[in-house]
DNA sequence: CTATATCTGGACCGATTGGTCTAAAAATGA
DNA sequence: TCATTTTTAGACCAATCGGTCCAGATATAG
């Protein structure tokens, strides 16, 4: 997985994937069958990993608000420095193979899809209990901080600090509570 | 350009550049010299329109708000539908090749920087007119603007609806203003 | 220890990569 | 019209791509 998600799909040739999984290729073919097919998995691995991070911070567990600030923390502090440069598979993933690429567009989306209904239910409720400033809607709140953690990763590629990053996304979501 | 556009630089053949340019391969080499050096030139124009149009949509000779406005609904087209699709030559770039290239990686951190300074630019003058709500900071609103545009490029690759775009885009702008 | 099944490195394949070079065509100027 | 320069198409190159295949090493079983 971490090859890819440094160099890109087809940056990615044969002989970094047998170095980076110690298998030799006829095994690998075995194993995965294919190039593509690993990526998929990869790519599968990837986001589940991270929708499950999300379901912890943004879970019914946490206070709704408490929970967006450890969501944003956390890429603020993947898109800094060392972190940001190497980048995010999934939105490199996103703007290379997306339009050309049936099954991860799909997968891509169902990502974005998934992130967005996570947001917007910590939103929920976080409305319900008061805590959200007059006019604003969780539906299209939780599409601004998609888009807006997603750009992170982008700018994140160029290494803005963490402290100009942190401030920048508490900035944001202080617009949207008390 | 185009081509580096839709397909991005490992993605893009040099049959795919001749057929782009209509060169052959010798006019090209003479021509250019790289095929590196042919896309730091297209990255560089491509920059070139996208600095330049901010300076009419953001310049002094228009409304503050009003030039925000029309520069997130240019945004907003450019990442709905098709030409969602077809993605950012500069986004993708950053993903693909800004942590391991260093000619790309000043060249995107500048367009950034560039970027940020015009949207603050504006924020401050609509400051200055009294247009922006209690508490917003131009400098950090610039910073969360353009990591919501640069957002939006990436989600848009696939195709949210234009208005659902131009909506989340409204809603996050009416946070800034009175 | 032998027989069998599994796995491994790496030779090998055709296709394609970015890049060079040349012979002929086209354009130019006198 | 002829000589010179420029441009062209595409043959050609080594390197590398993703993928296949097999001989030998290794592990397992009896």
């Amino acid at each position: 997985m971490g090859v890819f998600w440094s160099r890109g799909y087809h940056g990615t040739a044969l002989p970094d994937l047998l170095r980076a999984t110690k298998l030799s290729r006829g095994s690998l073919y075995a194993a995965f069958g294919d190039k593509h097919a690993l990526f998929l998995r990869a790519l599968d691995r990837y986001i589940a990993d991270a929708l499950a991070r999300m379901d912890v911070e943004l879970g019914p567990r946490r206070a709704p608000i408490d929970g967006l600030r450890t969501f944003l923390a956390g890429y603020v502090e993947r898109t800094s420095g060392a972190s940001g440069r190497r980048g995010c598979l999934l939105v490199a993933t996103a703007m290379e193979l997306a339009g050309h690429d049936g099954d991860v567009e799909a997968r891509v989306g169902g990502f974005f899809k998934a992130m967005e209904a996570r947001v917007a239910s910590a939103l929920a409720r976080a409305k319900a209990a008061g805590e959200l400033a007059a006019g604003v809607e969780p539906a299209s709140a939780a599409r601004i901080l998609v888009c807006f953690v997603e750009g992170l990763r982008v700018v994140g590629k160029t290494g803005p600090t963490r402290t100009t990053s942190q401030a920048t996304a508490d900035a944001l979501l202080d617009r949207f509570i008390k």
